[in-house]
DNA sequence: ACTCTGATGTACT
DNA sequence: GTACATCAGAGTA
């Protein structure tokens, strides 16, 4: 299945789906969409340096930091479209998810953390998601949750975040 | 449970 | 200088 969608497309599509980075994995639960003509996304003012792997090929990460601390990881789709990875249910590699994030701190509660959990840095950037280091194996969901984006303040309300249904591993509720 | 705030890098005005 | 696709820790209740 070609990944050559629009991200309010492709970002359902994701949920279930696999993820593995260099040896730890966990099922997706939660995404969001940005998409070209959306001011809350980073492709909305055209390429630049930071956002070039978002107009770059399909099926390709864009990894950008936020505020200063945290990596946050997308899947590219069609050029300016990505989809952000909020959130995972761990399922092996615990260990050195454990490792990375600190005792008794949540796993992949959230894009910051579960970027932080796999390892995943700005070095990451424009990676194909066939490689050796990442690899994704979808399982689109029968049925799934959709709501509004968090930590954004332009375009607030659209309706781009989707989640598992009853999944315990969402960075909140819908 | 909640609200507030600090940390910190980049891109923008 | 200001805004950010965030998280953790401290405080209040």
């Amino acid at each position: 299945m070609s990944l050559a969608l629009p991200a309010p497309a492709l970002a359902p599509l994701l949920l279930g789906a696999s993820l593995t980075v260099r040896g730890c994995t966990g099922r997706i639960v939660e995404t969001e969409a940005y998409t070209p003509d959306d001011p809350a996304s980073h492709s909305f003012p055209g390429p630049t340096r930071r956002n070039a792997a978002m107009f770059g090929p399909p099926g390709h990460a864009y990894v950008y930091r936020i505020y200063g601390l945290h990596w946050c990881l997308n899947v590219v789709g069609l050029p300016g479209h990505a989809v952000l990875i909020r959130a995972l249910e761990p399922l092996s590699g615990l260990e050195a998810m454990q490792a990375r994030r600190g005792p008794g701190k949540p796993l992949c509660k959230g894009p910051g953390m579960l970027a932080e959990a796999l390892g995943i840095t700005g070095a990451d950037d424009a990676r194909p998601f066939d490689s050796a280091d990442f690899s994704l194996t979808l399982d689109p969901p029968e049925a799934y949750l959709t709501g509004t984006r968090i930590g954004i303040t332009k375009a607030a309300d659209w309706p781009l975040r989707f989640g598992l249904t009853g999944s315990r591993h969402l960075s909140r509720g819908f």
